[in-house]
DNA sequence: ATCTATTCCTGGCTGC
DNA sequence: TGCAGCCAGGAATAGA
């Protein structure tokens, strides 16, 4: 389940062996990976050159001499070098002698070209690194929904996932389901650090590997190891020492300790 | 406008 | 042991 660290990881394997290097020929095996774009995609990469990759949230976004490709890795998707086609492979990029493996078990995973920067990009939320404490304050105000939901969906920040909201909620003691405007400054100000210091630490950790995880060149990442809620129901919670509880919060398993957080 | 519920998909797990 | 049935979840979409 790539969220924005294990995205960055992967964009950062990615960008070193493929800036400058030309898409001259893909192939794409499953018409669901393109459900979002009826361009012929394979007609509009076609020679070429890859002049940039950037992490938006999520998304992977391809800066080419015409136009975008915006790949989203869903729940199971995977970019790999040289892997080999597997029965999941959805789409194959030959750069240039490299070759780059789209797999993708589950298909949420998705791929599109656009001339410009789609709109699902422009209306994303702040990068979690660039936002301030007072505009985070800001976005939660009038916001009637819980601080997990407003969190997942995007439109605040960007990039983070079930894992990353849940550990940064567990880092600022705050309750998944606590209504977004009811937060105070200062625990918006909490929520701000968690937020960067959990992606920051998760980064550096090359990510969580859940699910089998691998970045492009096939390395698994170790922050698993110090998630502190998310995969820990019943466990303790290791600032009080009460077991981690699970509940469901807008749809999705949420990990959080009904002690450290209110 | 904002929020909630549903949908997509399939390997792996649970329980009988 | 085998198998039906359920579960996980990001984001688009429909509905309230």
């Amino acid at each position: 389940m790539p969220e924005l660290p294990e995205v960055e990881t992967i964009v950062r394997t990615l960008a070193p062996r493929l800036l400058g290097r030309h898409i001259h020929f893909s192939e794409f095996l499953a018409p669901l990976v393109l459900r979002y774009n009826r361009d012929p995609i394979a007609e509009r990469l076609a020679g070429q050159a890859i002049r940039s990759i950037e992490r938006r949230g999520k998304f992977i976004v391809f800066i080419l001499d015409r136009g975008v490709m915006v790949i989203h890795l869903g729940m199971t998707g995977k970019l790999l070098f040289d892997s080999g086609r597997t029965p999941y492979t959805r789409a194959i990029f030959s750069c240039d002698g490299l070759t780059l493996f789209y797999d993708d078990i589950r298909q949420f995973g998705s791929i599109e070209w656009c001339p410009d920067m789609p709109d699902r990009i422009t209306r994303l939320g702040a990068e979690p690194f660039d936002i301030t404490p007072d505009e985070l304050f800001r976005a939660t105000r009038n916001r009637r929904t819980s601080i997990k939901a407003l969190l997942l969906n995007q439109t605040a920040v960007r990039g983070l996932g079930n894992i990353y909201v849940d550990e940064a909620l567990w880092r600022a003691g705050i309750h998944p389901r606590r209504i977004a405007a009811k937060l105070t400054y200062n625990r918006a100000g909490a929520l701000h650090k968690a937020m960067l210091d959990v992606l920051t630490e998760a980064i550096d950790c090359g990510g969580s590997s859940i699910s089998n995880y691998v970045d492009a060149t096939g390395r698994s990442g170790s922050f698993q190891e110090r998630h502190k809620v998310y995969g820990r129901e019943g466990q303790p919670c290791q600032r009080c020492g009460l077991a981690i509880r699970r509940i469901t919060v807008a749809q999705r398993g949420t990990h959080y300790c009904p002690k450290c957080q209110r």
